[in-house]
DNA sequence: TATGAATGAGCATTCATTCAT
DNA sequence: TATGAATGAATGCTCATTCAT
């Protein structure tokens, strides 16, 4: 019996993810205004009612597909910023591990550009359920910079103000990669970093 | 008749800025999604029909309505940039000035935020027409950028990243004022200037 | 100018009941439950989108069908009972006009047994809207009785009930003649009425 | 093997019977168009599939269902109108009858009135397979009036209208009880009887 | 026999687009 | 040129029915 039960977990784990898989793949395609159920469903290898014995609607299913996404940056966040290290090399593992997943899940890229800003702000209504899920990177980025800035690592900032300019223009600089030529990630990594915490000027020192 | 061509080109065209003006509004208040055909008729005080005298379809005014806030973008920029000042200056200028606009034309930022990405990539099919209007600022600002950098103000980067990470940051910082506390206007932008040209580090000299 | 207005009006005003028609035609034939806009649309020769340019939704539609029906019976109603009569004139005039109505148009009686109960129950929430216009045949029946009472033309019963249970019983007998062989008009009627007056009870005094 | 046989069919015979209680429950709940097999399913206990194994389908479920009402109302016609009394003494009994048993078990009602009329006419096609089950209860009562009219106890009517009128009268009578304040049963029942007996004028001799 | 995941036709509703006036 | 009634494809969602286990 509980092999069964395992089994049939499985199963359904595994259709779960199937789905999931099939809404990312629309979502990076079409952007989230094109991602109907149909064209999820089609992908998926599904029938359109089958979708929602997984997911309560369409709001529903983008928010867990939008999740994976948000989950997984939480996660390597989490990851980095959680070893001690000086701000420097702490925000350069940060940028590099971001360009690292990004560069080989192009697609997660683009799901998290067509969920950001969670739809259209008539939409809301009743919904702004769980856009919470879109900001916790960056909460927990702020808590690093503010942290950062109480042991004197840097500047006295609002860490709030920072993390959104920080990560808005590292997606930005992410976003631009998928559409030409970039140069290798190391660098790209190294300039970004070294201009947020040295600036633009070209006098350092003397 | 050059007369009464010219009163019908000024009519026709304050017809075309009614209709322009409508959909910014629309959109503003709910979104690209949200701004139905219907919804900008009934904003301009025109017919639905009317508006495809001007526009091809529902794609072409929604661009074109794109085309009034990023225009007008362009405009401030090229003139604080023309005055020929010490990049620090500009920037900081820039950066006031575009805190002014928005903070005072809230819609044009809320178009340009829900049209920056051009909607949909699906949208696209024979589409992609125009979607260089989105970028023709991040041209200037990245010219000018090349340009300090080759002056020595700068740093040698790749000046369209910049550019890029440095627009984007500060459309993150905007829109947060939109839903919350600000600080005051000139505060605001004397931080993102020095975080961008003189890094987050604390260590100033020594 | 106004002509235009007039003959705009007209046209609407025929769509409208075009529609109206259709939906009649339906409901006799499918039943509430079978009456979708798609076939209403189809029976009505136009797309199923012009029918929300005259009703607000299905329920809209439905309920003005509905009305027909009802504003209709009312409007015998009061024609008949508004004439001063001694009560078994009314009733049989009562009885008269409506099996005369309802043979005449089959469709009418099918649609008001369709709907003569608004739906399902569950289907309320915060419908219930205008299902008063169901009742208000009722309500002047009763009215009538309770003064036909008042006059001393009949018992003392509750008005509202006896309201109920006349209208129920021809309805069912209407109902009846529209599936086999009825007797004539006149004759139907003045059983019912006998009946209903001097009851069923084969002594007739001596 | 015929214990096995028996027991089986015992086992078969009780599903059934708890498949159809948890209709009639249903339905009473949400009406006719709200008792789907998912909410059947689940009153009962039993998985939707399984609803499949004892009725053909959806119609057939919801026409053996209702079977249980009339067959429950058949018993107490049969019970009450097989005592010889005279026809004011059976009609009295029939109504109490009717009104103890409706007011006690509320959800009959509710079902007798949701099913009575099959449905939508267009559920029909192949159908129209046993409607008659609606009308058994309509012919005894019928056969028993036309008994009453050859013993000379009542007017020569056509017995099967009358019983059609009664009936009709009567459920309405119930159903509004349901809905509101109510007198008590026995009075109920006998201005009904009285009304259909007597009539409603009120000079009853001179 | 019993299950319930999967199906897909069907429904109400919206909206960009067309076209007769 | 301007209108807005009409269209019908498309969408999110439900639910009776099937079938592999």
């Amino acid at each position: 019996m509980p092999v069964n039960e395992t089994k049939r977990a499985l199963v359904e784990h595994y259709r779960r993810d199937t789905i999931l898989a099939a809404a990312r793949h629309v979502i990076a395609r079409q952007g989230r205004g094109g991602a109907s159920m149909q064209a999820i469903a089609d992908e998926a290898g599904v029938a359109k009612g089958t979708l929602y014995l997984y997911f309560r609607d369409r709001d529903d299913l983008l928010q867990h597909t939008g999740g994976l996404v948000f989950d997984e940056l939480l996660a390597r966040l989490t990851t980095v910023l959680e070893e001690a290290r000086p701000l420097s090399e702490s925000l350069r593992a940060l940028v590099r591990t971001n360009l690292e997943f990004f560069d080989e899940n192009q697609e997660f890229l683009r799901v998290y550009m067509a969920l950001r800003h969670a739809g259209d702000p008539a939409a809301s209504r009743r919904r702004r359920r769980k856009a919470k899920q879109y900001t916790r990177h960056l909460e927990m980025l702020s808590r690093y910079l503010a942290e950062a800035t109480a042991r004197g690592e840097m500047k006295a900032l609002d860490p709030e103000r920072v993390a959104l300019f920080f990560s808005e223009g590292v997606a930005a600089i992410l976003l631009h990669r998928l559409e030409g030529t970039a140069p290798a990630r190391a660098e790209e990594a190294d300039w970004i970093v070294d201009m947020l915490l040295n600036g633009l000027c070209s006098r350092r020192d003397s």
